[in-house]
DNA sequence: TGAATGAATACTGTATACAGTATTTTTTTG
DNA sequence: CAAAAAAATACTGTATACAGTATTCATTCA
């Protein structure tokens, strides 16, 4: 018998791959707030029948990307107060995540992905890239993510971050706003590379308060736009 | 037309009574870790169809408190790591909740409940009953999260309160430890009372810490077990 | 013309049938 | 008797049929 040997790839389930396909349209903001989505609908758009569609709809939801609405679901419009809830959570989640992987991050070979995430976000900065300076984005969050040792952990600041990425093209489409975030990259990235878990929660902090600044003014939830 | 007439009561769903109804089993810990729930045999206990049974096993295994075992569902039998993984979470979120409750439970009226659940707590222990004592336990819980006004992160707390609830049986089952719980209870009651946010965290933070050392001593996953 | 009523439609909840696969048991063969 | 092969079984994934309910539209009556 050979040892070490991998059980084969099976076929990913249709409600896997509704799931991950309705998933990452929403990530996209490929999806708009108050449109219903309905399982027939859907069912016949993916070729599938209503039953794979149905239990991505419904996981989607008890993760809090879609709400039912009486009958069908919705992508929620957040709201001041939703934002202000998310952002509650991520700073607590992030920062401590954060902090909890600067212990090993001063070897380089542990921080070669989100070096490497950090490069090509400033690779997609200067050549205007919004697309590809999102994706950049994103590679950031999932290389640091992949040193914290807790999934618990990990599977909650994916959830929340994923809340916030829906709309996050609105807000990277914007040039200046990408330089802001990119210099919050490049501090968190300094930080974990001196191995500072303070310095690195209190960057990722002021990263999130910047990101839901911009949030917030991008969407016109802000006095601003009341006023 | 009659103002302020709520609607009327719709029956809940069979896959909402199925998923409230495996939850509280595994509240109780009256389903053993090990043992596959398989959606025919389920289905036929309860009286339903497999597809009100499948939607509430998916629910319950998105939530964590089972995993697919390739084919069924089974409770997880925690390890150590799982242990520390869940307690790390439950530091985070739950000092962070009761830091964030401090400032308005000063008012005797804002407390009522909190002080209710602990007066059931001192009654149960003092009639040395175990179950009354878990209850007024989980009481406590609701009590105070019924006043943290960010619902998403009172989801977070009950979720990871659940995945130990499953096990509080055990713990609960002792006297002893029942004094160190509702010693705990009472200084997180006395801090909220005297709107110390620092205080109430840090008296939960201890509580947790107890309950934890607790668990682990209870299901022999500490060293004295191996040695 | 406007409101009320009734029919038609659209959608979800539930049950069940069917297909595919892993596991176990039985049978066969050395 | 042991091992391998074959068959039976048990289970889940998916599709689909059916039922119940809410909503919308058309029709009728004032």
């Amino acid at each position: 018998m050979v040892p070490s040997l991998k059980p084969v790839e099976r076929p990913l389930a249709l409600g896997e791959q509704v799931y991950h396909k309705l998933r990452s349209h929403l990530r996209n903001g490929m999806i708009v707030a108050g449109q219903p989505l309905q399982e027939v609908q859907l069912a016949e758009q993916l070729g599938v029948s209503r039953t794979p569609v149905r239990e991505a709809l419904r996981r989607l939801s008890s993760e809090g990307l879609l709400v039912s609405d009486g009958r069908s679901f919705v992508v929620p419009a957040l709201t001041l107060d939703d934002v202000n809830d998310i952002y509650e959570i991520r700073f607590l989640v992030e920062t401590a995540a954060i902090r909890r992987i600067a212990a090993f991050t001063q070897s380089p070979a542990m921080r070669r992905s989100i070096d490497d995430a950090l490069a090509a976000a400033v690779r997609a900065h200067e050549a205007n890239d919004a697309d590809a300076f999102r994706e950049a984005n994103i590679s950031f969050r999932a290389a640091w993510l992949a040193l914290v040792p807790n999934p618990r952990l990990v599977r909650i600041v994916e959830q929340y971050a994923d809340h916030m990425q829906r709309i996050r093209t609105l807000t990277l489409g914007d040039a200046q706003i990408r330089t802001i975030v990119l210099r919050g990259l490049g501090r968190i990235a300094a930080a974990l590379a001196a191995g500072d878990g303070d310095a690195a929660a209190a960057a990722m902090h002021e990263h999130l308060s910047e990101a839901k600044h911009a949030f917030i003014v991008a969407v016109g939830l802000d006095d601003s736009a009341a006023g």
